[in-house]
DNA sequence: CCGTGTATCTCGGGC
DNA sequence: GCCCGAGGTACACGG
């Protein structure tokens, strides 16, 4: 990791066009070749920058630049597409270089997919009597989350949000519109489950004759762990 | 800017949880309050971060923590939401602060507008004798991205995406649905125009009845150009 | 102020 | 490898 503030202007060519006007800025050199050009607001994105895999190779300035005042300039090009980014160089404030070694990386806790988990192992929340068919059950135009059966034997199909909005109704409405069309599964109810409905998603779903199921992240999580501690 | 490069680790809570193990990092500290925790690798997401509006107070770290050898520990607190992000360090490798001023900010070059100004012009690449009737059509829940009449004067409406996914197939089919209420076009054709157009999107279309059409930027970009500098 | 649509989205998972 | 869904999405633009 070299890191470089720097006066400068960068200029990038590749699904768009874009350029930076001279300015102070903190330059972020990883050790993959890739590189982000931070200025002191904004969020975590960049100003511009250039994702990996890439490679960084100094240009000479010509007769023009030097004029202008260019004492150095990269050029950074990706290695499977067009994109090129150019940085012209006026004055170098500070450089400095890190041996940071590999990562150990980011632990996350608490998301979507262990929803989904949870709810398979306890899809009797769906009603008595259900049984899981399987996770992810494939469509051609994307996955369900669950596939369950009810106590009769007839199909289930869940879809879980964290949050539960107008997309997410949409998304189970193609899936049951496709699988009804199925022989084999038809006729399949609709569940839609989440942590939490909005009052839209809900009318929508209900006027769609889908089931709204709310979900207790808390309750469901204490559940396995009384499940898996004893 | 402050750019410090520490041995740390790092914790947040908030919309997730989080955890980073102890390592070398560099901590990006912008004059808003917000921090980015940058390792030598992925692409310029930080590991961890804090977005403004926050703010970044010391924390006095307890005996526990000092004989576990945190020498320093930041609490930055977003202001408002409950988001928490906790930095312990371990050891200060470099640390430096820089007064950048005030970005002049990126200048883009667009090219999501111009696909459908170019096919405006080029309207006959929807079909032979295909007219414009005008972009941006209103209607009660939007406007259409082009509204044009087939060689036999029937209407069709025309949704333009640089990368077509089923969201755009959905928005074409709510404009459809309604424009085909209307006596003065129905019945209106829909045509699904992109650069790109993913297969479950196409799949879902041509279920609908929607036609796909593949844009080539660079060809028509090219015929413009033709019409422009001749 | 909030909703909507886009993004050089990034990131992870499945096939 | 591609394709797809989710995101602590971020961001601009419109009402």
């Amino acid at each position: 990791m070299r890191i470089v503030v720097a006066d400068c202007s960068v200029d990038y060519a590749g699904r768009l066009s874009a350029h930076l006007p001279r300015a102070k800025r903190v330059l972020m050199l990883k050790n993959d070749g890739s590189i982000l050009v931070h200025s002191d607001g904004g969020s975590y994105k960049p100003l511009n920058w250039m994702s990996p895999p890439c490679t960084l190779a100094p240009l000479e300035p010509d007769e023009d630049q030097l004029a202008a005042g260019i004492v150095e300039a990269w050029e950074v090009t990706h290695k499977k597409t067009a994109d090129r980014l150019i940085v012209s160089i006026f004055e170098i404030i500070q450089d400095s270089s890190h041996d940071l070694g590999v990562d150990p990386g980011l632990i996350k806790d608490g998301v979507e997919a262990h929803l989904q988990e949870l709810l398979a192992e306890q899809i009797d929340r769906v009603g008595e009597g259900h049984t899981l068919v399987r996770r992810e059950y494939m469509t051609p135009i994307g996955p369900v989350d669950i596939l369950a059966r009810d106590a009769t034997g007839a199909s289930v199909a869940i879809e879980i949000k964290r949050r539960g909005e107008i997309d997410g109704v949409e998304q189970l409405t193609r899936y049951l519109e496709l699988m009804n069309r199925d022989p084999v599964l038809a006729p399949v109810q609709g569940v839609f489950a989440a942590q939490e409905i909005k009052p839209q998603a809900r009318t929508l779903a209900e006027d769609r004759g889908i089931r709204c199921l709310l979900l207790d992240y808390d309750e469901m999580r204490g559940m396995e762990d009384k499940n898996t501690l004893f």
